[in-house]
DNA sequence: AAGTCGGGGAG
DNA sequence: CTCCCAGACTT
C-alpha cells in the first residue's frame, strides 16, 4: 500500500489522529527535502522584505515575482523609503506585476508603518490585518514567516495539498472543512519551514494532477483579459506613466475603446488615488 | 456570495 | 485558444 493511500485508509478510519498527522508531516517534509524551493524570500527575516514579497504573490506566479523581486526591494529596501517615494516611480517599478492597487496599497501600507508604528511592522495577525493590502491570508503568512507565528492559513498550494489528500472524491470542498486540518497537522515548532514545505509540495501537485483547487468551493473561472476593462485600465495606466500631463485626446490613440469608456476609468482611478487631473491633463497621483 | 482588479507564461 | 496565479476589497 503507498504511503498516500495509507494515509487515506487512516483519515477515513479514524480521522485526523496523531499517527495520520504525523504520516502527512512525512510526506509534506519528504517532498520539500527532495524538491523545495529556494526563493529570495525566504533568505531574510526582514519583514519588509517578506512583506514586499506576500503582496507580490497575490494572485501572480512565483517565476514572475522573482524576476521583479530584488530590482524592487533595491528601489525602496525599506518602509520609510517606499513611503517617501513618488507614486509615480512605485508603479513604474510595478509595472508587469499586474493588479497595481496593490503597489498603491503597498506605500499606503508603507506610510501607515511610518506614521502609525514608528517604521516598525507590527508582528501580530489583529495589527497586520488593519494595514492596506493585507487582508486574512497575508496577515496570517507573514505573522508565520516574518515572526514565526504558528498561524492557520490557507492559499492555493495549501488548498490544494489539503484537498488531495483529504478530499479526494470531494466537490466543493469549502475553506472551514480544510481550516481545521491546517490547524492539526502545522508544526508548531517551526511554522515557516512547514509552510514553505506545504506551499511547494501543493505546486508539485498541481503539476502532477492537474489543479486540484477546482474542488474547491471558492473556485471561480475568471472573465479574459483580452477586451476587458482590466486591459483598458493598464493601457490607460502606462500612457500617463509614459507621458505626464497628457490629454484625454492624446490618450485615445493607446486605447481600443471609446472615449467615454476611457473617461469613466479615468475618474474611477483618480478616485481610487491612481491618478490626478489637472486642467484637462493627467498625472500620477 | 459575487464582481472587479493585470499581465504573462504554460499547455 | 484556455487556464491560473502565496488575494484584497467592494458591493
Amino acid at each position: 500500500m503507498s504511503t498516500e493511500n495509507l494515509l487515506r485508509a487512516l483519515y477515513s478510519s479514524g480521522g485526523l489522529t496523531p499517527e495520520a498527522a504525523l504520516l502527512f508531516r512525512q510526506i509534506v517534509y519528504g517532498h520539500y527535502r527532495r524538491h523545495g524551493r529556494t526563493l529570495p524570500w525566504r533568505e531574510t527575516h526582514d519583514p519588509y522584505a517578506i512583506l514586499v514579497s506576500e503582496i507580490m504573490l497575490q494572485q501572480t506566479q512565483v517565476d514572475r515575482v522573482t524576476g521583479k523581486y530584488m530590482s524592487f526591494l533595491s528601489a525602496f529596501p525599506d518602509f520609510r523609503s517606499l513611503a517617501a517615494a513618488t507614486l509615480d516611480a512605485v508603479l513604474s517599478t510595478w509595472q508587469g506585476l499586474g493588479y497595481n492597487r496593490r503597489a498603491l496599497n503597498l506605500k499606503r501600507c508603507a506610510e501607515a508603518v511610518v506614521t502609525e508604528h514608528g517604521g516598525t511592522l507590527p508582528s501580530t495577525i489583529a495589527e497586520l490585518e488593519k494595514l492596506p493590502g493585507i487582508g486574512h491570508y497575508t496577515a496570517r503568512a507573514v505573522a508565520a514567516f516574518a515572526f514565526s507565528v504558528p498561524s492557520v492559513f490557507i492559499e492555493t498550494n495549501i488548498r490544494t495539498v489539503f484537498i488531495h489528500h483529504f478530499f479526494n472524491d470531494s466537490e466543493k470542498v469549502h475553506d472551514r472543512e480544510i481550516t481545521p486540518l491546517v490547524e492539526g497537522t502545522l508544526d508548531h515548532g517551526n511554522p515557516r519551514e512547514w509552510y514553505y514545505a506545504l506551499m511547494d509540495y501543493g505546486a508539485h501537485l498541481k503539476r502532477l494532477h492537474g489543479n486540484p483547487s477546482r474542488r474547491s468551493a471558492h473556485h471561480a473561472t475568471q472573465s479574459p483579459f483580452k477586451g476587458s476593462n482590466r486591459e483598458l485600465r493598464s493601457l490607460i495606466l502606462k500612457a500617463i506613466l509614459d507621458r505626464p500631463g497628457i490629454t484625454l485626446e492624446e490618450i485615445m490613440p493607446f486605447l481600443n475603446k471609446p472615449q467615454d469608456a476611457a473617461l469613466s476609468n479615468l475618474k474611477q482611478m483618480e478616485a481610487e488615488g491612481f491618478i490626478a487631473m489637472r486642467k484637462g491633463r493627467f498625472f500620477i497621483a
